[in-house]
DNA sequence: GCCGTTTTCGGCCCGACTGTTTTCAGTCG
């Protein structure tokens, strides 16, 4: 059983977990903490890392005794030690945590007097009202709990980006008919445009703090307010989401919009380069060993230079050595989705899209594109009605009419061929070569062991006909997980055969993801985003791509539909 | 438990808010 970077982060995460519940040194769980988050960062896989021998205290935060942890996580698949612990300490504790108002020494607590293990025993002592008698509780808290855990027990606690921008922009408009409220801004993950966002974050600048916070939790979506102080307030929607506030009252709008834009360990490192400066850096500026006057708080861009950087765009904000790259004025020029000029993977009626080739043209025109490609379906897709070698040779001859017909767009011919079990493709191969435009993607058998994935796709990927892959993880947020894939092997055969990688706009996508962006451009392969739009609003997701590739560092000569349609076609021939 | 262009020991990011307290601990972002 393959051991994955995210298998070793969770059960580090979970040593931290426990060990903070037991009453570990504090130091000690946040090392833990750091670790698993570095593991988690790295695009490079440990478990081969452990294999060659690598020294694995060369990732950051990993020291001799947690590399030593990780070899044995990878040799064995757990850690003795945790195994130890939960002896002492029940596993299910750490769930505790995840509820808003509990921590280590309330979980402690609610463990040893009332001896709870887990969230279901929590709910028997709420309802017997047992919890408010405990020291430090009280009814207000154990009213909380009992909110929390109806919230746990039927929501996802992160929101899609997207589904985030409909909650968002209403808010916002809500917020700009306040009249003491000189500047909104929404700031969080949301600025950094993650692909699923915690909460939202606004900061709002103004000097009538009372009447600001007023109108804000009058809003007519806010169901409840979560908490309300002299700055922050915080309030939970209708739907589930959070919002939490800020107002800033004086000349410090660059240092609470950083602040509050995170991430929090983009954050903690910046601090910790402020404190090597022998500066000091909070929410208000940038201030020298004990002085209370800033020596920078206005802008974003005062507060980077006062630390000798440069100004970091939001999506880099992650800790991934965006600070390194910035203080040696090595920091891309992110792509902007005014560098894309088309859009090379798109569904008509053909198969299981809601418009047809011209609709599409004509819409993805208006949109501003100066090419697309449609590419529908193989057969082997029956539910989305895919198409037989016949029936796609005639919608290509329907495509050629149609680019002759209508001006101002060239429409390229596709393809988006299933990758069979065995790794053949589903089409043959001399009608492949008919195609402008091959992307070859899975869509069945998604659950294979890694092994034979990762078989399957790097077979597929030998076929001379294949231009891009596809979604290559398969992974649909919040619904399914990535396949099981060695994504480094696949982004060593992409840059060896000049294969494509698709960043997949699709909201629920966003496949490869920010972190294989990364690596795929540092290994020296192209990616391409499109939309896979099934209908013509769907032409307006390519955004979403573009976020996508700016957290994963990418500039405009890392994406082939940044290309004319001549130099592209050039650039696909070629290989 | 990690880390070091002043350090291999002694530090480890910072402030707001809440509830339960009589001055603060716990939690959160």
């Amino acid at each position: 059983m393959p051991v994955h970077n995210s298998d070793i982060a969770k059960i580090l995460r979970k040593m931290a977990d426990l060990l903070e519940i037991e009453g570990a040194n504090e130091f000690r769980v946040r090392s833990y903490r750091q670790a698993a988050s570095s593991v988690e960062n790295i695009t490079e896989n440990i478990a081969e890392k452990v294999r060659d021998g690598d020294d694995l205290t060369r990732i950051s935060d990993v020291g001799d005794s947690i590399a030593g942890k990780i070899e044995e996580i990878v040799k064995t698949g757990s850690l003795q030690q945790l195994e130890e612990i939960k002896e002492r300490v029940p596993e299910e504790l750490s769930k505790l945590l995840n509820l808003e108002g509990i921590g280590p020494e309330r979980a402690k607590e609610l463990n040893q007097k009332l001896n709870i293990e887990t969230l279901e025993d929590l709910e028997e002592a709420v309802k017997n009202k047992e919890v408010r008698d405990l020291e430090g509780f009280g009814k207000k808290v154990e009213d909380k709990i009992k909110k929390e855990l109806k919230r746990e027990s039927d929501q996802e606690s992160r929101t899609l980006l997207a589904r985030a921008v409909e909650y968002a922009e209403p808010l916002l408009d809500y917020l700009n008919t306040c009249d003491a409220a000189e500047k909104i801004e929404l700031a969080g993950s949301y600025r950094r445009r993650k692909e699923t966002v915690g909460d939202l974050d606004i900061l709002i600048a103004g000097s009538d703090v009372d009447s600001i916070m007023d109108h804000f939790t009058k809003f007519e979506d806010v169901e409840d307010v979560i908490k309300r102080g002299e700055s922050r307030t915080s309030v939970r929607l209708k739907s589930g989401i959070r919002v939490d506030a800020g107002v800033i009252t004086g000349k410090s709008y660059g240092a609470a919009l950083l602040y509050f834009t995170g991430s929090k360990e983009h954050g903690i490192h910046l601090r910790e380069r402020a404190l090597d400066m022998d500066l000091k850096l909070n929410e208000y500026g940038v201030f020298p060993e004990g002085e209370d006057k800033p020596v920078a708080s206005e802008t974003e861009q005062d507060m980077y230079e006062a630390l000798n950087l440069k100004w970091i765009p939001p999506e880099m904000r992650e800790d991934r050595g965006e600070i390194e790259a910035s203080e040696k004025d090595n920091l891309p020029d992110l792509l902007t989705l005014d560098d894309l000029r088309g859009d090379i993977h798109m569904h008509t009626t053909h198969t299981d899209g809601d418009s047809s080739i011209e609709e599409m043209a004509e819409a993805a025109k208006e949109y501003g594109h100066d090419y697309i490609a449609i590419t529908d379906h193989s057969k082997r897709v029956s539910v989305a009605g895919g198409l037989n070698a016949d029936e796609l040779v005639d919608e290509l001859d329907e495509i050629e009419k149609a680019d002759k017909k209508i001006d101002g767009i060239k429409i390229l011919k596709g393809a988006e061929v299933d990758i069979l079990k065995d790794g053949s493709l589903d089409l043959p191969d001399d009608v492949l070569d008919k195609l402008d435009i091959c992307i070859c993607s899975v869509h069945y058998y998604t659950d294979l062991p890694e092994d034979q994935q990762t078989e399957r796709i790097l077979k597929a990927m030998d076929n001379p006909n294949i231009d891009i892959l596809g979604h290559p993880s398969g992974r649909l947020l919040q619904e399914r997980e990535p396949m099981n894939l060695d994504m480094e092997k696949i982004i060593d055969k992409a840059a060896e055969k000049d294969i494509i990688l698709e960043i997949n706009a699709n909201p629920h996508r966003l496949d490869l993801d920010d972190r294989h962006c990364k690596l795929a451009k540092k290994r020296g392969v192209k990616m391409s985003i499109s939309t896979d739009a099934h209908s013509i609003g769907e032409l307006h997701n390519l955004k979403y791509g573009v976020n996508q590739a700016r957290r994963g560092w990418l500039e405009a000569g890392d994406v082939i539909n940044t290309m004319g349609v001549d130099e592209l076609l050039d650039y696909l021939g070629s290989d």
